[in-house]
DNA sequence: CCGGTTAGTCGAAACGCTTCGACAATCCGA
DNA sequence: TCGGATTGTCGAAGCGTTTCGACTAACCGG
């Protein structure tokens, strides 16, 4: 535990000429510069982070701040994370992992004011989200991986959802389905206002319409069983459905087991698509699915790289970004038959 | 950003004396404190967590390293994280996600003499881990998830695998099954001594031998494709195989689709278990997976618990605790036919 | 009624860093 | 050759806490 002043003392300088050598603030000469590097080298000297913190009030911390209510996180919200890890890890910066809901913007506002996080990364957005306005009082930088209702002002990245539906859609009426389901998340998702799930179920209609057919939206659970239920809810509804499109995780292998206990096989009778998926989760199933496979880490690094720079104070221009979802036709998608046959 | 200061001079005490009452390390008269705490709540005051963790050379953060190389992290292990992350929130800590790999043992020394972390959980330990030496010579206090291979004097949490691993053979032996294969993790993982690949194979033999019978292993690629080619060179190997127990998370899927391609029942003609497994993945395959189920959240918790503890000084005991999967029984194990059938 | 605890409070010194102002020495163009 | 920049370094003042020693006033047993 070597402290400045001890690299100081061995390299016969002052502490602030060690500072200086540290931060690059000022001018140093080569001379000095090499024997503090080298009085820190025998040291093995490392900056006091908390020391650090203090003085520069700056902790370079920057938190991942999610709810982690139910089940934990499915395999799109882990690459966020992942994501945002690497990416922070990179710039030298730490990640702090809160689990803070939706719900409890008290402890929010604590963890925001006790000056321990430079800037925050805001997971599971609603479209009313109370914890934006927390932050932002609390004079923390943000950036959301999802998005408001209103997003005037805010950072964001988000998926593009609607490019999303609309590829998927496009796709299967392009094999030359008529008859098709939507399976989105839950009906609690929806009523509280849940981004991918309003966005979608918006788009959806929006994207049937545009072909001149009926949408046809069912909220399924976040589970195998729940899948199940919708699916069976989607035939009771449509019996002559050739093709569901399932936002749903888990919910897509249960709808797949149902569709197989009905005696549909996947694709000839029924395709389906997976809507924001990783490549491993469709790799599961059998046959492979037909997916918009999800932008992922990719999302999460781009969040905290967004952050980061606000921090720097480089700022300026207000990041908003949507990244497509892009289609990768596996196994569970086929044209449909020869019409009346 | 009212600091400790202003909370004093509204209060007409000194700075001190606010300290006093906020961390109780001295008496404080009920008067004074009702005034301070009044000033508090009125500066809506929080301590500048940098100051206190210079002051008192405690963060109140701690590390959960993972290395973050691969395909990112599996359901159990986001279970883990998950649950590291809820119990160092209830105990008023942080927890900082440090993708840094058994490999940069540089960075790692780098990040353990910063101190910014009072202590940390190692993930995803190997047999042998460097890892493990660094942390302790940097005077880090550490707690394995997981185990190094000689555990004396380390505090570890565990999944029990052996006791997984007889469980799941005895189940799959009570219900007539001898012809029975392993499918582990990859080849390579067994190779660097990835402490649930070599521990599951020494109890899969030891487990089958205690039944009298050949222990079969074949290792996997931790995907639907590994799973698939691993089936293939069981069935290459052991024709007349009846049951498979499967480590892989995502191999077992590719397990599942190549037993339905090559016409094999489950669980008829063949029974699968899972053998590390949280519910949600079981309950995705079709029919539902009988699995060893994993204690997920659980492990996560109980480190982070044990780490807190240790940190606390009431140390004293070491901990170091193995924690069992229990065996659900699913749609995927039944009985063998009648024998000669 | 007196010396010794104890309760309650204060001031000041850390904690380990950054940063500002000052100062000496060197440089350069006129 | 001189005066103003520039370069390189130092000392000291923070940053917002905790904590130690000291002090006062009240308390208590003998």
């Amino acid at each position: 535990m070597a402290t400045m002043h001890d690299v100081a003392r061995l390299a016969r300088v002052s502490v602030s000429t060690v500072s200086y050598v540290l931060t690059g603030t000022r001018p140093i000469s080569a001379a000095t510069r090499a024997k503090v590097l080298a009085a820190m080298a025998e040291l093995d000297y490392q900056p006091n982070a908390m020391a650090r913190g203090l003085a520069t009030r700056r902790s370079r911390i920057v938190g991942l701040l999610m709810p982690m209510d139910e089940r934990g996180l499915g395999a799109t919200e882990t690459a966020f994370v992942t994501g945002a890890a690497a990416a922070a890890s990179a710039a030298g910066y730490h990640l702090v992992l809160s689990p803070v809901g939706a719900a409890d913007l008290d402890d929010l506002r604590r963890l925001a004011t006790q000056r321990m996080l430079d800037g925050v990364v805001l997971m599971e957005v609603q479209v009313e989200d109370g914890r934006v306005a927390a932050l932002q009082e609390a004079g923390v930088p943000v950036v959301l991986i999802g998005r408001t209702g209103d997003t005037t002002g805010l950072p964001f990245v988000d998926i593009d959802f609607d490019q999303t539906v609309r590829a998927a859609v496009d796709h299967v009426v392009g094999l030359g389905h008529r008859r098709i389901v939507y399976v989105n998340h839950s009906a609690a998702a929806l009523a509280t206002g849940y981004g991918p799930a309003v966005r979608t179920r918006d788009s959806f209609v929006a994207a049937m319409a545009g072909h001149g057919l009926e949408p046809l939206m069912i909220p399924a659970e976040d589970s195998a069983a729940g899948g199940r239920a919708a699916l069976s809810a989607a035939i009771e509804v449509a019996p002559d459905l050739t093709a569901v499109l399932a936002m749903n995780e888990n919910a897509i292998f249960g709808i797949l087991a149902e569709l197989a206990v009905r005696g549909r096989v996947v694709p000839d009778d029924v395709s389906v698509v997976s809507m924001v998926t990783s490549p491993q989760v469709a790799e599961l199933a059998h046959p492979a699915l037909t997916a918009m496979t999800s932008p992922g880490a990719a999302l999460g690094r781009i969040a905290v790289e967004a952050l980061l720079r606000q921090l720097d104070g480089a700022g300026g221009d207000l990041h908003q970004q949507l990244l497509p979802c892009v289609l990768e036709i596996r196994g569970s998608t086929c044209p449909t038959g020869p019409p009346g046959s």
